[in-house]
DNA sequence: AATCCATTGTAACAATTGTTACCCGTTCAA
DNA sequence: TTGAACGGGTAACAATTGTTACAATGGATT
């Protein structure tokens, strides 16, 4: 935990060095809030009101979406180095969030209010590219989410989440029960069960209680 | 078709006044390509390298995205007054096309070299606020597309093509085979039929040869 | 008129996914 | 120690979607 805002610029710094300009990372530091969250934590919840933009810095956040009978579905994990582009929406147009946000690994991240955003793109060219290349990096995982819907059966779906979810969280093991990970891809315990145990005799995982080893990549 | 570049800071301003300054508008008639294009036409392919960025006068666009097996799926239209963020996506990062485009209603496009795009962004005001605007539109459609993949079954994803498309085209007539349709949605011609079969049934939709008519929205 | 071809309708069946029900083993609290 | 709650395995069945096959229709062409 920084005791300061030097120590803030220096905790930035480790991340964000070669993507932003000091000046500007100086002015992160002094108008954003450092917060350290634990795994689980739920950050963003539909139609909250969205005041900050987060900037990750170590850990991982998952980003879900509902619909109106309260079914979700995983549309992406954030990391290190990331920022939430659904977030940046907030900054034009509608305020409130399309989208639930949780801590999927014990992360660290400060807050920057969302009035500063604008007034950066104009100061700063490196925080032009930053926001930019946000945007883009957010609409190809959308595009890749896409993808995955439409031209992948569930047992496919099923392995892309468990390989998706060791990188994301640096771990070949998996701690979810099956009903989290029928949530996540949207679909039923039972069936979970079921390919996950195809995905054992196949190789590729390990099955436990309460934990899968992932095997093959 | 404008007759020269006066013309064309006319034709622009019909559709993009309230959005950009005055002399952005003259930029870009300067610097950009009118062009017509008719229904049908291929404007892009996945992996064609992108140069310029289209602005969209009059007409329809229609998004398409591809597995490598060929498969296609329909991701949105674009309609007046839209850009295509994807094709945005190609300033920064990568300069290949992800998707393909195809002109869904005859159309008439400015087409923007896309070097001046970053020029701009530093300034105009306007020039920022419309392509933070775009990207946020494209992410909340790219967000619609999942939500649609995601929780409804065919039917009711066939049923939001035809209204949607009634939209986007301006008329209650849609003008397609079902193997059309099929490929859009990504599935089966005689899962569309039966589909179609089903939705004339409960008085939603009347069916012809060669043509759709939509009855409810 | 005869023929061809694209389009649509439909039946029969297969594969995939979803649902219900019930099992067993583990964990944890009373 | 007992029982409840949780996690997981599995069978049986239902619903949805995909596939194959073939018939019927209507245009277009010769």
């Amino acid at each position: 935990m920084p005791e300061n805002t030097e120590a803030l610029v220096e905790k930035i710094k480790e991340y964000y060095e070669f993507l932003l300009e000091d000046g500007l990372i100086v002015e992160i530091a002094n108008s954003g809030v450092f917060k350290q969250l634990k795994e689980g934590h739920r950050m963003m919840e539909i139609g909250d009101s969205v005041k900050y933009m987060p900037l990750l810095l170590t850990g991982a956040i998952k980003i879900l979406r509902e619909d109106e009978e309260g079914d979700e579905l995983l549309l992406y994990f954030l990391e290190k180095g990331d920022t939430c582009a659904m977030t940046m929406t907030c900054c034009y147009g509608e305020s409130k969030s399309r989208i639930r946000a949780i801590i999927e690994k014990d992360a660290e991240i400060v807050l920057i209010p969302i009035h500063k955003m604008e007034e950066w793109l104009a100061k700063y060219k490196s925080w032009r590219s930053f926001v930019f290349e946000s945007y883009n990096i957010r609409l190809n995982e959308m595009l890749e989410t896409i993808d995955t819907l439409a031209f992948l059966k569930m047992d496919e779906r099923l392995y892309k989440y468990l390989t998706g979810k060791a990188v994301v969280t640096q771990s070949t093991t998996i701690s979810n029960t099956h009903q989290e990970i029928a949530y996540d891809l949207h679909t039923s315990r039972v069936v979970v069960s079921r390919l996950l145990k195809q995905l054992e005799h196949s190789g590729k995982i390990k099955l436990y209680r309460n934990k899968i080893e992932v095997l093959k990549f």
